[in-house]
DNA sequence: TTTAAATACTACTAAAAGGTAGAATTAAAC
DNA sequence: GTTTAATTCTACCTTTTAGTAGTATTTAAA
């Protein structure tokens, strides 16, 4: 019951960019200095990022990343899908194949309620709401 | 945001064994059939569910495993917990090590509500509530 | 007392996730 | 034009999770 590492830093990476509005490009050095994550790996991720059109890259000398689009228009669940996080909304909490709600699970009708609420909040969540003075990176 | 492979099985079983008020004892065999789960990997789970006392297990011919205590006194956290999955219930959901409302992360306040209703949900589910006819096992 | 059917233990293999290394490519600065 | 600082590509290594194999132990039935 928690999103996998690669998907926490793909957040946490998108989040930075969309609200430092110091500067027009970041570049993958000091991304990987600033939030303490792997120089190599965050490289790999923010190419996934760019394929995924998030993020817009700069090449050469004095490149850099920055948001493909205003962060009020990419939701949490956006970057969700893209890491396979909430794939299948369908999926059954315990794992019996496919709900659909005539084929249910024990645990279904306690799962739904919740299910939805984060659903909705995921879905609710842009990146431009992340916002905010004093929040860890 | 879903439960692993090990966690999923554990709760299953538990559930079956919870429900089927037929028989005394249920063997590994017939659960691995009836459920679905390699046979190996499942006596696997067994023998943690014995040690966490989930499950007391008889041994030798004619053996096989019940509940240790009633269906009502295991909840789906309590099975959860032995697991890793909700370990500590205070860890980031982006990963930033510990949440102590004082030190925020940016999903921190979108985060708090759907967080404890899942909480208050595993915690109030018993093994007794995931009965039901029809359900899917 | 032997045999059969069950759980328990030890150790290994396979797949997925997380992470690293090095070279290739790009483009501005010099 | 060369150098330098950046992204991108390909390939590999490491750790964790999932799953398998074989044997030892236990106990009731035959
Ligand atoms: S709980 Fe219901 S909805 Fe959730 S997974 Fe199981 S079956 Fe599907
Ligand atoms: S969101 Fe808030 S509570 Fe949830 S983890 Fe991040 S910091 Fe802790």
């Amino acid at each position: 019951m928690q999103l996998n590492n690669t998907t926490q830093y793909a957040i946490r990476i998108l989040s930075y960019i969309a609200n430092k509005h110091d500067k027009q490009l970041y570049s993958a050095k000091e991304l990987a200095e600033i939030l303490s994550i792997p120089y190599k790996f965050l490289t790999k991720i923010m190419t996934e990022l760019v394929k995924a059109d998030f993020i817009l890259s700069i090449r050469g000398r004095e490149g850099g990343y920055k948001l493909s689009r205003p962060a009020s228009e990419i939701s949490i669940m956006d970057v969700l899908n893209q890491f396979n996080e909430f794939v299948e909304q369908k999926q059954c909490l315990l794992g019996i194949g496919m709900c659909d709600n005539n084929n249910k699970c024990g645990l279904h009708d306690q799962w739904v309620k919740p299910k939805k609420m984060i659903k909705d909040m995921f879905e609710n969540t842009t990146l431009e709401n992340l916002d905010g003075n004093g929040y860890k990176i």
